[in-house]
DNA sequence: AAGAAGATTAAA
DNA sequence: TTAATCTTCTTG
């Protein structure tokens, strides 16, 4: 997929509208996607990868674009990101927000005791839970695993917002960085 | 080997 | 506003 080498910014912002897919045994789950941030390795401190860190966490950061990347956060929640640039450029963008499509009543098992549809994906977290997510998938590939990317709505230039990232203080200079997408007025966007 | 902090969430 | 809760990283 070409889509892969477009580069990180402008990828955080295609991939609004994308619909992304979980084949997992238990059943299929979908969404499109509706909110993203971009982390820009080396030079973008709120980023795991800042200065070139390498870790066995951050290594499939400096993979091809297409892997993915899922860590572990605040002791309860798993983050799904996309990595992105060239290889050796360990950049990646967070899915911060997904509109279901696919598979709702299983998101609803999985998150347990849910009534409110608004509620499963509106956050890093809570779509990662919803949609199967584990820290295994750390390192697959996007659409040579059970994770694929497909087009799904197409959302112009005047739909899409651009403003500073979430819960990233501790970033100095980078905190104002307009590096997260959303799309505007989307109900599933989180907050 | 041990401790601190964290790209969050839900409940009060 | 705060507790929940555990992986990863840093330090000793």
């Amino acid at each position: 997929m070409e889509l892969w080498n477009l580069p990180t910014l402008i990828l955080a912002r295609t991939l609004l509208g994308k619909e992304l897919i979980h084949e997992s045994k238990d059943g299929t789950t979908s969404g499109y996607i509706v909110e993203t941030e971009a982390y820009l390795g080396p030079e973008d401190r709120a980023a795991h990868s800042f200065g070139n860190r390498r870790t066995a966490r951050t290594e499939v950061m400096f993979q091809e674009a297409g892997t993915i990347y899922t860590y572990f956060i605040y002791g309860m929640h798993t983050c799904f990101n996309i990595v992105s640039g060239p290889i050796n450029k360990p950049e990646a963008i967070l899915i911060r927000a997904i509109e279901p499509v696919q598979g709702i009543e299983r998101m609803k098992e999985r998150r347990g005791a849910l009534k409110k549809e608004i509620m499963l994906t509106n956050g890093p977290g809570k779509l990662s839970k919803s949609m199967g997510f584990s820290l295994k998938h750390s390192g697959q590939k996007m659409n040579s695993s059970s994770i694929l990317l497909q087009d799904g709505i197409v959302i112009s230039d005047d739909e899409i917002s651009v403003g500073p990232r979430i819960n990233i203080n501790y970033a100095e200079e980078a905190v104002h960085y307009p590096y997260r997408f959303w799309i505007k007025n989307n109900p599933y966007v989180s907050r």
